[in-house]
DNA sequence: CCAATTTCAGGCGTACTGACATTT
DNA sequence: CAAATGTCAGTATGCCTGAAATTG
């Protein structure tokens, strides 16, 4: 993943704009293509600035949300197969993980006593303070995301729900963002 | 990059909602978090979604961009240094990524004529040809967009296009995201 | 025996750092 | 000589496939 910051390129012009206009020139309509490449582009560039100011923490983006869902979890401690699901990564992207996270101390690895088959990662006090260093420091950053008002943030999300349900990665039949409801849903 | 497609996960929940909730309880406003790994994830639906539609070709997201502009350009062919300025990466990025176009038959290298330090990368016949396969390809999926109306692609754009400017990827002083205008004098 | 959970080996794609050769 | 352009080697990270081990 990116290490550095990305850089300012400072272009005189709109890459991604240019692009688009020359797309429609030689192909047809192109707003589909200019919006999946400025979500590509947003995404290299926040994984740039997270990663640069986690990296004093010894933590990466992938590492760091996986601390902070142990974080969030009762007894500090979760399945390696939950970290998989909640993170939507593949199980050996989360043995990774765990791996890089052990190897620093932030976590240890425990035998599932509910289930032989599994393994639980447990949250260390180094964990913990990690987490509470990196998150006063993200948040100080504002997730680099400061330079939008609140509704902004709240339709991004909003919008991009709609290509992660199409997507199937949940039901999406609840209701619609709104972050401020509890579970009415099955279970 | 992912290879496959990103399975349905059909969670009964949206995990990024659940995450932000419980956020907003352990430290705080959690709008931006959200937002930020929404973005995250779109990008790895879209990746998944792209390579994998892009495979048969041989090409990858990026080797499919390079491509493109090698495309647009009208000579057909690019200075290295130009390609990764375009399509912001890295220089050693550029090299790569040329290299398996170069081995997979879809461009040449030349030394630039008109400045012996640089590379010119120069798309074949059969570069073409995969550009043309692939473009229709990519047309028919709609990008993995079409469950968004028109204006929501233009909305996504312009959101990111700010997210862009922040970081400096170009001067964004110009206007709004409306392409169809001339250099409106700058200061 | 079949299913679920993890791990491991091996491979691919991207990207950054540092060093180096060539040319302007 | 300093700057620009590429290439290479080495490293890190992440994701994927397939196989194997363990347990339910």
């Amino acid at each position: 993943m990116s290490t550095g910051v990305p850089k300012p390129l400072n272009l005189p012009f709109d890459p991604i704009e240019r692009a688009a206009e020359t797309w429609r020139v030689h192909f047809g309509p192109s707003s589909a293509m200019a919006a999946v490449t400025s979500i590509m582009r947003a995404h290299q560039i926040l994984l740039g600035q997270l990663d640069t100011l986690l990296k004093p923490h010894d933590l990466t983006f992938a590492r760091y949300e996986a601390l902070v869902l142990l974080t969030f979890s009762r007894t500090g401690s979760l399945p390696l197969s939950r970290i998989g699901e909640r993170l939507m990564v593949h199980p050996t992207s989360v043995t990774n993980t765990v791996d890089r996270l052990e190897r620093a101390g932030l976590v240890l690895r425990r035998r599932n006593p509910r289930d032989g088959r599994g393994v639980l990662a447990e949250i260390t006090v180094k964990g913990r303070e990690a987490v509470g260093r990196a998150t006063a420091d993200l948040m100080k950053a504002g997730f680099f995301m400061d330079m939008y008002a609140e509704s902004d943030l709240a339709e991004m999300f909003a919008m991009l729900r709609t290509l992660r349900v199409a997507a199937g990665d949940f039901d999406g039949a609840e209701d619609a963002a709104g972050p401020d409801h509890r579970g009415a849903g099955p279970r």
